[in-house]
DNA sequence: AATTTGCGAAACCAATTAGTTGCGCATATA
DNA sequence: TATATGCGCAACTAATTGGTTTCGCAAATT
């Protein structure tokens, strides 16, 4: 299925999982330990990352360790893009001087 | 109410909305021209944006002129943070070498 | 003064989402 | 061989989403 990385990281938890499987690689059981959800609920967020490629899976016998694939999330860096000049901006920078003085 | 960035930004009309404002002010009816749905469609993604201060409006008659204010979009460049020293690591550049000799 | 225009809000609807429980299957372990 | 474990899948559910149409109101235009 064709999936949106937008979408795919608009869920708490699920960023939570990529924050996760960016430091190792875990399988299902690991990852759903560290949530008050159930396992399938886990799952099937894991499926959501998986179609939209941000994780790859490795087979060690009967469990499956997902990795987290920094490649896709590029997708994201690139539409942001088109915001830094604006945070770069003297603008922006004076816009925040005034805020402040108004505190 | 409290509105998550992440979850704003999932949708791909509102991401579109976005990039329109981040260029140019503009009041609602102008930007529905955009799209293909209706006005109160866009308007509800307006207030979504709203809502999450992704936008500041400024009243002119009966005109409405909405702005795109970057400063609360870093929320998503701070938390995509953690990826980019994986995209700079010479590991993952050689991984792209060896996935393009493949093909 | 009457009409048109720009807008937000409300009511409604179909589709999607995020969760649940129950299941089956393959792989380990006793 | 019998049992326990790790996992994905299916069925169900309540809540949310993105759209629609209808409405009311204030501001502009005639």
């Amino acid at each position: 299925m064709r999936r949106d990385v937008f979408q795919a990281i608009a869920d708490p938890t699920r960023r939570a999982i990529i924050t996760l499987l960016a430091v190792s690689a875990m399988t299902p059981n690991a990852i759903a330990e560290h949530f008050e959800t159930s396992r399938q609920a886990i799952s099937k967020h894991i499926k959501i990352l998986n179609e939209c490629s941000l994780l790859e899976q490795k087979q060690s016998g009967r469990e499956i360790y997902y990795h987290f694939n920094p490649e896709k999330m590029k997708e994201v860096d690139v539409w942001m893009e088109q915001f830094r000049k604006m945070w770069e901006s003297r603008f922006d920078q004076l816009d925040e001087i005034l805020k402040n003085r108004k505190n």
